[in-house]
Parts: C-alpha cells; structure tokens; sequence
DNA sequence: TAGATTGTTAATCGATTAACAATC
DNA sequence: TAGATTGTTAATCGATTAACAATC
C-alpha cells in the first residue's frame, strides 16, 4: 500500500500500470490466485515468490509475473509478493470490495449449503433478500429477511440486490430469471441446471455446474488407463 | 455410427482420426459440450450445425469445428451434426460410457445435494459407497451401503471405488484424501474446500469450487460498472 | 554490497479465425 | 443437380516461455 503510492508520488500516478489488454486468461486465474492467496493468509504465509506460487497454481513463475502485471505492480523486486497486500488488491479487481448486494432465489437445500459455506463471506457479497415459493407470511426479521415471491416487486424495491442466487425449479427458471432482470437484478448465478437463455447482452450469468469438473476428472481417468495399457 | 463405420470401411480403420494434439482448450471444452447436447436432446432436437451450436455455446462456427475434428469425424458435410450421436461420441471420450465407481466420503448436506442433483446419472458414475463419519452400525441394505470411516479398508476391499467425492471437515481433509489413496482411489473430487497437496502425481483431483464462478460474475459486474461510469 | 526476485522484452508456441475446397 | 455445411488449410492473433536487465 505505502509501496504503491511511493511510486505514484515518484512516478506520477498509474504510471506503472500496464495499460495492456486484461488478458482473458489472466482475467479467468484470478479466482483461483484469490484462493490460493486466502489459504496462504490461513497458514500465516507472509510472502511469496513467483515460483513457489506458480507451483501452487500449476504455473510458471514467468507465467504469474506476467498475469499479475496485467493488473498493476503488485511485487518487490529481490522479496517477491506480499501475501495479504496482492490478495487485497486481487480482491479490489474482482470487486470483492464493492459490498455487491445479493438475493436468494428459491430454498432448495443447495441455497442452505451455499448460504452456510461462507463463500459470500469470502467474497464479500451481503445477502439482503431471500424469496421462496412459499406463500407464507413475509419473515422480515429473520436472519435472512424472507418474503414469498409474490411479494417480490416490494420486497426488491425496499432492498435492491445487484445480483440473484438462482436455484428455482427447472420449469420455471427462465421465467424466474427474467422477472429478475426487469426488477433491477444485473447479474445471476444461476444454480437451476437449465440454460438462461433470451437475457438482455447486459445480463452477466454464471452456471453452477459441478457436473464439469467431474466430467474432466473422468476425462483424466481416462486417458491415463489408455496412456498405461499403450505403451 | 454406421456412418464412422463407413468411412473406416472405405479409407481403412482411424484414418480419418486426426492425431493433432487433443489441444487443451479443446479438451477443457468438452464437458460444456456435453452439458449444451444434453439441453439440445431434451428440447427434441436432431440436428445441429456448428454455427447454431458455437452460438450456444460462446464460440465461432469455426472453433466448433475445430474442437471437434482433433477428437473424430463426427459431422456429416451439407447436414450438420446428429445431436444423440455426438453426444454419444463426446460422452465416450469423456469416459461417462466406462462406468466409474465412487465412493462418498462424509456425510455433509452438500453429499446429499450432489446424490438428488442427478450428476451421478448425467456423468455415468455409480455411486457403490459410502462412508460416514458416524459410528453406527453398517447399514449395507440401505439404498447406498453406508459404512464408518473405521471400517473404510473392508468396506473398499469389497466395492473398489475408482474416484472419491470428498466431503470431509477441513481439518481432517488432507489426512482423509491420502487415507483412499491408499486404499486404491485414483482420483478426487474435492468438496473440502481445502487445497489437496502432497498426493502422489498420478492421483487426479478437481476441486468444488463455487465461489469461482462467483467472483467472475463480480468482476464483470466491477467492469460494467467502471465502463459505464467512464465513457 | 551481494543475492534474490521482480518487471520487461523478444521468441516460441498454441489457439482462433477466415476462407474455400470437398462432399453429402 | 444445387444448396448446405463440414473438413482442412493458411493466416492471425493471443498466451506462454525464456532470458536478462532493473532494483530492492
């Protein structure tokens, strides 16, 4: 932090930061550097060198250099990187600082388990707003204010959320979807399996699909039978 | 299917089969496929072409194409691509088709999530056994024969299991992990949250990670914003 | 200062695109 | 046959690697 603003006050400010194109595989590392980093803090890690980092990520160091530098000028020459000052800044570029808003969407058990996993803790998202297809009596004092989604236009005006955590019903989802987008939402993780299609360009979704990285686990199974009965 | 064999009649067997590396970002891409196809057979539909296809799917007609030739010949020029049959064919390569055993290691609700969610079925893993923290007594009638951890070596001598979905506490994840290696699990599926090291090379794990997607979404939503802000 | 490690450049590699010939 | 769409090649683009100078 004082690092970076020496430099701005003998450079000038942002001098420094490439003004590179974000490169979208760089970009697509970044959770996963924000991860590594967070278990780094946990084993009271205090720096890291591009090497060892690389070996975490599968990568080389010349290859963490060059993805970090993208984004600003995060190291120390002869030292390396600060654990807990690259992950806050990894964290600033991924908007982790921006107390992003969301609502939860439907109460199937995957809600609770999300909900109890502490990512929107680690990514700092502030749930404000739970509906369900329930019709019971709006629960505003809950932990988690709850209203049923007939009650969704109010309950959404009185608590705006940037973002929905959507796990509806398969037969309803791009319904449930839609009437999001028009009641503000900007953006849906969306849990429900099916794909959202039909969404206004602006509309940034995410799919929870778990299904993928077994497929290439078994994908990897695989290979490596054939790679040992071959040769 | 008849089509491939046609083809090998008349040119001679994998002539056709491109040896080009398997390339991958191709390979990283297969699974999406997978899931695209599955969408397309649900919705009755028969045939696709490579450019309705890329545009499911974020991708040129081209790269379709691409991507699909390094695996085998599977259009038909002038007609497109018969859904059902390259889902078969991508699903084969996958290694759905080989009948995957595993065993479920913990008894989290996120175990439970994953067993209703359907994955097991989508994938092609058969789910043998399970292993539970508690010391109960075995209840191998049940739905999923269910044994305690204690008795994890017998439980696995005699339903060998290819992989592992772990869901065990954090603090014991490690430990838990290399324990089923031992016992001859090949590869994890790691529900832990906690970053698996020190498993032999030859052990393939992918992680759960939720919160990936997550922070993705944020950081478009962090991008949109500044972009509409500067201009 | 000497040692370490980043930042940065240039070279290599791989992936994507575009265009068209092959063929269903 | 004519029309459509793949398979395939070559050109472009982007990402990774390697090497080293800058600097802490």
């Amino acid at each position: 932090m004082d690092r970076i603003d020496r430099i701005k006050g003998t450079f000038g400010a942002t001098k420094k930061v490439k003004k590179i194109p974000p490169s979208g595989a760089a970009v697509a590392r970044l959770p996963r550097y924000f991860r590594v980093l967070s278990h780094l803090i946990d084993a009271k890690v205090l720096r890291i060198s591009s090497e060892e980092l690389g070996e975490m990520m599968g990568l080389t160091a010349s290859q963490v250099r060059q993805d970090l530098r993208h984004f600003g000028d995060f190291g120390q020459q002869g030292y390396g990187y600060q654990v807990k000052f690259l992950y806050q800044k990894i964290g600033e570029l991924l908007g982790v600082a921006e107390g992003y808003r969301a609502v939860l969407v439907g109460d199937s058990p995957l809600q609770e388990v999300l909900l109890a996993s502490g990512i929107y803790r680690e990514t700092g998202i502030h749930c404000v707003l739970r509906l369900t297809a329930r019709e019971e009596a709006p629960q505003p004092n809950a932990p988690l204010p709850t209203f049923p989604w007939s009650a969704r236009e109010s309950a959404l005006a009185e608590r705006p959320a940037d973002l929905a955590v959507l796990c509806a019903p398969s037969g309803v989802a791009r319904e449930v979807a839609h009437a999001l987008v028009s009641l503000g939402v900007r953006a849906i993780f969306n849990c429900t399996g099916v794909p959202l299609t039909g969404l206004p360009a602006s509309v940034v979704t995410f799919d929870f699909a778990p299904e993928e990285p077994l497929l290439r686990l078994l994908y990897h199974l695989t290979q490596d039978t054939q790679t040992k009965d071959l040769p």
